[in-house]
DNA sequence: GATTAATGACTTATAAATAAGTCAATTTGT
DNA sequence: ACAAATTGACTTATTTATAAGTCATTAATC
C-alpha cells in the first residue's frame, strides 16, 4: 500500500523554539538545584513524569499552564522577579489595555499616495 | 440517571495563572499597537482565530509553542530583550547544566537526628 | 448616526496531548 | 566496583485541545 502522507506537523520559528528551550532548561536547572527528581516535580505539578521530561526538553506541544506551573514550583521567575511584582504588572497592563482600541479595522480605502 | 462526576478540572497556582495572563495581555497590546486583527495574527501563527483569543485571555490549556509563536510574531520579548541574546542565553544555560548532576537521588538513609 | 468589520462566545468533529506503564541505559552514593 | 534509583525513550488508551463554523454584540470609520 502507498505510504500515507503524515498530517504535516506544525512548524515553529527559531525564536519561539529557543524561548521554550530556555524555559525548559531553567526548570531543569532549578529542579536539580533544589534536589528534586523528575518524578517528584511531576507529583507536585500534578502531571506525569513524561510530561515534565518533555517540558524540560523544550517540547512546544506542552500546555502552557503546565509548563508555567512547573516553573513556578521550582522558582523560575516569569516576567517579573517576584510574585507581587507580577501582580502589579498585571494591573499596569490592564490599565494600558484600557487605553488602546478594542478592535483593529483595516483601512476602508487604500492610502492614496499615487497622485 | 445520576449526574456523572466531572473529571475534576486541573488547577493552577495564582502565580502560574498570572504569568499566563501577563503574556496574553502582552500579546494583545503588541498586536493592537501593530494594528493587526485577531484573525490576521491567527493567520500568521498558522492557527485559528479562536486560539489567539484564548491565548490573549490567558487560557492555561493552550500549547506553549503556539503562545510563544504569537508572542514572537508581535514582538513580545521572551526571557531576553532580543533574539541574539536569547541564543546566547541558551548556550550559557547549556553550559551550566553540564556542571550539574545528571540525576537527583534521595538519601539512602534518613538523616539520623534522633539519638 | 449609519455601516460594516471585528470581536466574543458558542458548538461540533477531528486531531493531538496526556497519563500510565514498561524497559534499557545511565548515574549516584556507598 | 556494586547496588539501587533516576532518567530517557518508548507504547497504548483516554482525555483534551484545536479548527472551523455560526451568531449576536461591540466598536471603528465614514
Amino acid at each position: 500500500m502507498m505510504p500515507t502522507d503524515k498530517p504535516a506537523a506544525r512548524t515553529y520559528s527559531r525564536y519561539g523554539r529557543e524561548a521554550i528551550a530556555v524555559l525548559g532548561q531553567l526548570i531543569r536547572i532549578n529542579r536539580i538545584e533544589r534536589k528534586l527528581s523528575v518524578a517528584q516535580l511531576a507529583e507536585r505539578v500534578g502531571a506525569s513524569r513524561d510530561l515534565i521530561q518533555r517540558i524540560e526538553q523544550g517540547d512546544p506541544r506542552c500546555g502552557i499552564g503546565l509548563a508555567f506551573e512547573a516553573a513556578a514550583i521550582v522558582g523560575v521567575p516569569l516576567f517579573e522577579e517576584n510574585r507581587s511584582r507580577l501582580t502589579l504588572r498585571l494591573n499596569e497592563q490592564e490599565e494600558k489595555l484600557r487605553l488602546l482600541p478594542k478592535s483593529v479595522r483595516k483601512k476602508a480605502t487604500v492610502v492614496k499616495d499615487d497622485f
